[in-house]
DNA sequence: TCTTGACTCTCCCCCTACGGGAGGCATTAT
DNA sequence: ATAATGCCTCCCGTAGGGGGAGAGTCAAGA
């Protein structure tokens, strides 16, 4: 016969783990004096606490513990249950990753834009672009619609994006209403949906230009790419891009004086 | 301005999560009729809801998405935050991990028990054991005595075990106060520790019986063996072994009725 | 026998992130 | 005027105990 205190220092369970066993009816002193309300527990009970313990560093519930004491006596007559539990604790961990997997590609794209803020000189340059597998969506409309194509594109092949999104836009000049655009993301697996085009987007030499600030300030940047391809000489080509470096974040908002939006008009 | 209701509705936040947040501080009505108590909301509080929802989503705390929001305004500031929550995460993974390792080791160790039980005809056989990595503690004493051995090899080198304990005899006869035996454990990898020997463990030809029942009544199962091998007329070799294929569970001791050794007793 | 110190008892509040419901006003539609 | 919603606050519940208050108990020393 031992005190609670004695019976814990054995087990390794705290002297309050014990009476809320107790009260949960999992783990029953063998004696409780009516007068005082000690509780005393045998060593046989030793036994018992260990595979509660033991349960319980499983992360079984208590109900559960219960239930499965109250069925079973040997791991045999147990096997349905640590089934069950391993399949819920499955559950829970793909659950996590998921969230990790998200923590991870916003804090991937965080520190690609600190990288783009801090090696980019905001100049105007020219580079080539490799040709990339991208889906896109096409519309007419104003510039603010193409966020129902990357809303679209985000639902349907969400698991497939693999790079910044991007604007075509297939006009000659700048339209504020009727504009002929396709919202486009790049894409890491071929894959299909309906209204959504993927294909290979051919390579292209251009003249490009990061943008920081508002997306209606980006008529200055357009004005000076222009000039530059004036300047030059260059024939362009359509359709023009737009990549959007960083935007409204996954979380925030953010404040758009930080966005950065890359300009590239092809040219021959 | 939106009642509780309409912002519930818009935000997909319930009403009582609202009036949760809103008691926290961590999202305000823009105002609070004094005299009805109704929260009013501003369309501009949609966007912070939705940062709301999404931090929860990424199963931030509340108390922590108040420190984030009073810090931050964007994910830049935020990203310390981020890699901190993705560390719990991860951290909370591994732990679960681990739980589920261990219930498909009790889970696959009881489903082997029942292959044997299904399988074994409970008779004597003559076979082949194949040579094995093992790691053992050689001690002398009495029968009992051999758990501290597999509990030291279980402290030390836990992670690499792969198979059923087992015992070697060297004694060419039963002692029960003073035997010569040795505690070991199949290992899936070499590994190195105090007071433990690992070693390769020679091929046999062994005559084998598996006994069902508690360990006190092996002798009769030892019996049995022994007058199969005087009739057959082989010659023994030592050590002889005893494998523990079912004993007391990892969780629980289970009936003594069902734990199953295996007698192999090596001959030339 | 008395005291003292170490234990133990029950009871209550605390934690998360809300959900459920009771009882009581406010607003709006008929 | 009345009924139907909608909203308010307040209270209780969750899982698994931790922390502590106030009161009773046990064993040993003086």
């Amino acid at each position: 016969m031992h005190t609670i205190g004695e019976f814990s220092r054995i087990t390794g369970l705290s002297v309050k783990a014990l009476r809320f066993y107790h009260e949960k009816g999992i783990l029953e002193p063998c004696s409780v004096d009516e007068d005082s309300g000690y509780r005393y527990y045998d060593t046989r009970s030793v036994e018992r606490a260990r595979v509660v313990a033991r349960l319980r560093s499983l992360d079984f519930t208590v109900q559960e513990i219960k239930d499965l004491l109250a069925q079973c006596d040997d791991e045999s007559g147990a096997l349905e249950f640590l089934q069950r539990r391993k399949n819920t604790l499955e559950a829970d961990i793909r659950r996590r990753r998921g969230i990790v997997r998200e923590l991870e590609s916003i804090i991937a794209s965080e520190e690609e834009a600190r990288n783009i803020m801090r090696e980019s000189k905001f100049e105007i340059e020219e580079k080539s672009i490799p040709s990339m597998l991208m889906a896109g969506v096409r519309m007419r409309g104003r510039y603010s619609d193409c966020g129902k194509g990357f809303a679209l594109i985000g639902r349907k092949l969400g698991r497939h994006i693999g790079g910044h999104p991007f604007n075509l836009y297939y006009d000659g000049e700048f339209r504020e209403e009727d504009a002929d655009l396709e919202a486009c993301v790049p894409m890491k697996r071929a894959a299909e949906a309906e209204g959504i085009s993927v294909r290979e987007l051919p390579a292209i030499r251009c003249v490009a230009l990061v943008h920081r600030g508002p997306y209606d300030t980006v008529g200055r940047s357009y004005e000076r790419v222009l000039a530059y391809v004036k300047e030059k000489g260059y024939k362009t080509v359509l359709p023009s891009r737009e990549v959007y470096l960083k935007g409204p974040g996954m979380i925030f908002r953010g404040n758009p004086k930080n966005y950065l939006t890359e300009i590239q008009i092809p040219i021959e």
